[in-house]
DNA sequence: TATTGTTATACTCTATAACTATA
DNA sequence: TATAGTTATAGAGTATAACAATA
């Protein structure tokens, strides 16, 4: 039996580790074009054509002032583009380029055979249990803002 | 029934949003003195006494002049502590301070409560599969060095 | 007056390149 | 010559504070 202390245990260490894993391979394999907060950001607009500003923000938990500027460098790369909103003109309006899509998707796809090729050596039963725990974490720490505390 | 590939998906999408609420957590919380690779160098340091930069490189997977600046930081705060080695004169002896000691545990608390109280709203068998699912992560990512690609 | 976004400034993380000192 | 560590330099991620434009 784990109590909740004891899993809190093994996420502080394992979770920093499985994330420095995951940065590194995106910086020095195959795909160093995008580092992991532009590539959630790419991802996000990839899946709301149109979002604003404040609404990468919110999803990626970032002040507006970081935002802007992570999505400036994408935009000065030409991955995204940036037009005016006309029913508010205080928005703005976020696209995938052509050419961003393109860097996505070749992102994506070296870092999940990265991870599938170290997955090879987990069994099933393994895997099941690691879907299963991210499950429960997705929960808690994404959707679940019920006791979250209302940072200003 | 999940593929490896599932599960990097999976892993792709829930590592890096548990990681920023671990790393706002420690910036914005109680406990805003140590940041998480701060944490991570201390904390090593504090299992390792008499550590050398090289052997806090190896552990962090960082480069060493990275790790000589954190660890300056580190220093100048009184938390480490350099010494000689009068066995090899070109290696460095880290060891933490009580100051160190105390912040360290202060913070690893904070933290600790922080998520142990996020888990809470998670039942006893999911938390069975989060253990075991870190466990294989752990086992795959931070020991399964036969796989790894040497890079040089 | 409140909201959306940008600019200025500052600090940490991280890397590569070039260096010093020791082995 | 190889290893351990530092310094110089640079770019990205992040924050707060101050600002402009729009609602």
């Amino acid at each position: 039996m784990s109590s909740p202390e004891d899993v809190a245990n093994e996420l502080l260490e394992v979770v920093p580790f499985t994330m420095k894993e995951i940065r590194s391979q995106m910086r020095s394999q195959r795909t160093p074009e995008l580092t992991v907060p532009q590539f959630r950001a790419l991802a996000f607009v990839n899946r709301h054509s149109g979002a604003s500003l404040s609404q990468v923000a919110d999803h990626m938990g970032l002040t507006l002032p970081s935002t802007s500027r992570l999505i400036d460098h994408l935009i000065t790369r030409r991955f995204l583009t940036r037009e005016d909103n006309p029913y508010d003109r205080r928005r703005i309006k976020l696209g995938v380029t052509s050419r961003g899509q393109v860097i996505l998707e070749n992102s994506r796809r070296a870092t999940l055979n990265y991870l599938t090729k170290k997955l090879s050596n987990v069994s099933p039963a393994e895997m099941e249990c690691i879907v299963k725990g991210m499950y429960a974490i997705r929960r808690v720490f994404m959707y679940n803002t019920a006791t979250a505390e209302v940072v200003k």
